[in-house]
DNA sequence: AGCGTGACAAGGT
DNA sequence: GACCTTGCCACGC
């Protein structure tokens, strides 16, 4: 297996990534940043590359800065994600994704969801 | 021990 | 936004 401090920092990355609300998304920047590494955005693509498939991970709401998928257009990976994306309500401009509208941040969940702790139903 | 590669990003132009 | 440069670093060879 991977020495220990790169396993506790994939199960960190994965943990932030679980976070993300169904029908939002956020970048792989973003995610470091959440996770307490910023600027390893790389590290983010790499642990969600090594997942495995039985993983409770959604992985399909990660994106890239620019409110596009890391994949490139055409192969299955691309269409896996944006399927499963658009299963959820996420929206597409063509090829990219409005982050001001489906991006996920803490603040616009307490304002939809109200502060943790109030949030019945 | 280098070196290229890559599910990336920030900053400047 | 686009494009380019620089930073980043795990991984495979």
């Amino acid at each position: 297996m991977s020495p220990m401090g790169t396993d506790e920092t994939y199960r960190r990355i994965y943990a932030t990534v679980r976070a993300i609300p169904r029908g939002r998304v956020a970048t792989y920047g973003q995610i470091a940043d959440l996770a307490g590494m910023p600027r390893r955005a790389r590290l983010v693509g790499r642990a969600l590359q090594v997942l495995e498939d039985d993983q409770p991970v959604p992985w399909h709401r990660v994106l890239r800065a620019g409110g596009r998928i890391a994949f490139t257009r055409g192969t299955s990976q691309y269409r896996e994600q944006r399927a499963r994306l658009s299963e959820e309500g996420v929206v597409f401009d063509g090829d990219r994704i409005d982050l001001a509208r489906y991006g996920w941040s803490d603040a616009l969940d307490r304002i939809l969801w109200g502060p943790p702790g109030e949030r019945e139903r």
